[in-house]
DNA sequence: AGAATGACAGGAA
DNA sequence: GTTCCTGCCATTC
């Protein structure tokens, strides 16, 4: 049956970029394109950044995502920027000068939020 | 309708 | 490995 499969496919687009973004594992971390590619938006990176931006769910890991490169998104001086790098040091990443190692098999999302095959 | 803005991405320099 | 520049999407002026 499909219930474990639907939640992904059958959500609004800002319901499946919550779920991408909740599938990362903890201690990993993925960027905002990525993430719109597992929520099945492709190209559609800066929404992700807009809903990260509105969202008030303090139980979301949005300290895990970060830009393509690796480099977190705020600035060097923020408040923000520091609260993601010690979040992210507090699940064992390895934050060197604003940036972080991405994880590279994204096969390891499509698993968590489109469900094992 | 046109321009500006922003937690972005990818390729060029 | 970096910095720059251009392209993209969605929202707000």
């Amino acid at each position: 049956m499909l219930t474990r499969n639907m939640k992904a496919a059958s959500a609004t687009p800002e319901q499946r970029i919550l779920a991408a973004i909740r599938a990362v594992p903890r201690g990993q971390a993925a960027s905002y394109g990525a993430i719109a590619r597992r929520a099945g938006l492709p190209g559609r990176a800066r929404l992700v950044a807009r809903i990260l931006g509105q969202n008030d769910d303090p139980a979301l890991p949005w300290h895990r995502i970060l830009r393509s490169d690796g480099r977190i998104a705020f600035p060097a001086d923020s408040p923000a920027f520091l609260e993601q790098s010690q979040r992210l040091r507090a699940e064992g990443v390895d934050v060197r000068n604003g940036r972080v190692r991405l994880l590279e098999d994204e096969a390891t999302l499509d698993a968590a939020v489109w469900g094992p095959r």
